[in-house]
DNA sequence: CCGTTTTCTTGAATGAGTCAAGTTCAGCCA
DNA sequence: TGGCTGAACTTGACTCATTCAAGAAAACGG
């Protein structure tokens, strides 16, 4: 958990101000990892009191642009913020409770941009979503009959 | 691009009742792969007249949780929807024009899921999504000077 | 410390999608 | 072929994440 000296640091390192709202989205963020808008306003409520939904809303979007925070919008869900930047590491969501946990690339390299040129498109990045049942729910669900496994699900 | 009577036979192999609605959306999503609702709409009233948007709505999800249709969900776009199903393959997105393709994965069977248990997570399906430039927006773009290529992007 | 520009507040608006009550129609059965 | 029953459609209101807009406050360079 970075200090409040080192958020300032990100902060002007990217051209942006400091401000008493910014500092505690990026605190929020960085405690609550895939926490959603809604989430991230009410800790930010409990550190600084009254702030409007509307600044939390503009500091998440500057902060996002700024590369400061990564923006996830997980089909089903509304969007989600994390402060773990620059790795495009990907991400599980649970179908059952919906919690989230990052995935680090298990694979080399870059193996979802191995063919890197589809239809003509150029393709820069590519994004992995996978779906299943979190260590929780697969205990609770798994242990009773069937290990129902969906449809043909090729990576 | 199937027949009326092909379609019927899709509706009724699923145990969905045979509607004019119904015929036309499956019309609709095949005749226009990845359209958005509101697209779809238009393309159903074009073809039966008055339909409600919650009829297609209705519709759309009946069809999708039978199998039929596909629903796809990219960051920044509303819901879309496609009739190839049951293979799982996965969309490429172009950063300019918002145009998607289908893209087969290139790599072997399952890739992406070689890791299958991240976390304690069981995971049963991959999804990948991945961002670019389409012909046309890469040749109005790279042909000028730069071809900024985003951030660290491996797979 | 002052002025400029960005950021925050306030309050309204947007728009995809859902809910709910009533009507219509598909498909089964006589 | 005609009626019955539950599913599907219509209508209209509603939700809720997110955005827009105008004015007030605050950051920071000078």
């Amino acid at each position: 958990m970075p200090t409040t000296a080192e958020f300032e640091r990100l902060l002007r390192g990217a051209d942006l101000r400091v401000t008493r709202p910014r500092l505690a989205v990026l605190d929020a963020v960085h405690a609550h990892p895939h926490a959603d808008t809604d989430t991230i306003i009410g800790v930010v409520r409990e550190d600084l009191g009254a702030v409007s939904h509307q600044a939390v809303y503009d500091v998440l979007r500057a902060l996002t642009t700024a590369g400061l925070l990564r923006r996830i919008e997980p089909p089903g869900s509304v969007a989600r913020y994390e402060a773990r930047v620059g790795d495009n590491h990907h991400h599980v969501v649970c179908r059952s409770c919906g919690v989230i946990a990052d995935v680090d690339c298990a694979v080399g390299a870059a193996p979802c941009l191995s063919a890197s040129d589809h239809h003509g498109f150029v393709i820069d990045e590519a994004e992995v979503l996978y779906w299943g049942l979190c260590p929780d729910c697969s205990s609770t669900t798994t242990t009773s009959t069937t290990t129902s496994s969906r449809k043909d699900s090729r990576g």
